[in-house]
DNA sequence: AATCTTTCCTGCCGGC
DNA sequence: TGCCGGCAGGAAAGAT
């Protein structure tokens, strides 16, 4: 489900929410995240003042008194703030109850979702630390991605996917950017000259931009913290078009599979 | 049965 | 020889 629009979606919506807030209690129902929730978290969390809401990458920064919890939420993760009465469904994995009456809520099927508390600084924790350039971020341009790949041989897309390298750009948005930008998703990284890297650059800003303002994408049942759908999935150019024509040279999208996972482009448009 | 939004880890290889 | 980085594949688990 989510990458960086509809981490930053939950973000914007999740932040009015907790802004003030406290968290009382902690019911943890399944511990086996992708990474198990440590021993003693339940005690950690209670009683802290939530401050900011950040987000790094996917990650997304719940800032309290004292430290961070760090969220990530995998495949098929979901938060919701709900009645603190609201009787839990089946992969309601963890409760964070409010000083207000309600409670976040985290829901992952798939459970490659995960949570840490940490008091130190949550950018140096192993899982950040190492991530690359906030796509959005001020700083991040064409020659910065130029400079991250010299000496790549991979595909451009997974190497776009690679988080060390550009931080939160995922497989729908991997294949977006390189359409928009008319970068074939197969050509080596290093044989991207540094104007394409340039047209490579702003096309992600688009995306990524188009994505946000439509609340994110809907893929399975996505919703924000509020419960409203994304729409970007209606502005999809290539991704799950497979046999459709381009919008711009009416050529039939075609579909290959990079690294066990799915790639959609324009065999004229991309090169 | 195959596929799906994530990303860490392992094993292997090449370069210095 | 040793070390480091890059790269491909596997793994986690559930719903459709």
């Amino acid at each position: 489900m989510p990458e960086l629009p509809e981490v930053e979606t939950i973000r914007r919506g999740l932040a009015p929410l907790l802004a003030g807030r406290r968290f009382t209690h902690v019911t943890v129902r399944h511990r086996g995240l992708r990474w198990p929730i440590a021993p003693g978290f339940e005690r950690q969390l209670e009683a802290r003042a939530i401050g900011a809401i950040d987000r790094r990458a996917k990650y997304l920064l719940i800032r309290c008194d004292g430290g961070t919890l760090i969220v990530h939420l995998g495949m098929s993760g979901s938060l919701c703030v709900v009645p603190a009465a609201t009787p839990p469904g089946k992969h309601d994995h963890l409760d964070l109850a409010l000083d207000d009456g309600r409670m976040l809520r985290f829901n992952d099927p798939r459970r490659f979702g995960s949570v840490h508390w940490v008091e130190d600084d949550p950018l140096d924790h192993p899982l950040l630390a190492t991530l690359g350039p906030e796509p959005l971020a001020p700083g991040f341009d064409g020659d910065r991605l130029y400079a991250e790949t010299r000496g790549r041989k991979a595909a451009i897309k997974q190497v776009l996917m690679d988080g060390h390298v550009l931080a939160g750009i995922g497989n729908i948005y991997a294949s977006e950017a390189l359409y928009r930008a008319g970068i074939h998703p197969a050509r080596s990284a290093r044989r991207v000259s540094r104007a394409r890297y340039r047209l490579l650059a702003d096309a992600i800003h688009t995306t990524l931009d188009l994505a946000l303002a439509a609340g994110g994408s809907t893929l399975r049942d996505f919703v924000d913290a509020t419960g409203a759908p994304g729409c970007f999935q209606q502005q999809y150019g290539v991704y799950g078009k497979a046999g459709q024509p381009c919008e711009r040279c009416g050529s039939a999208i075609r579909q290959l599979r990079q690294g066990q996972r799915s790639t959609f482009y324009c065999p004229h448009c991309q090169r």
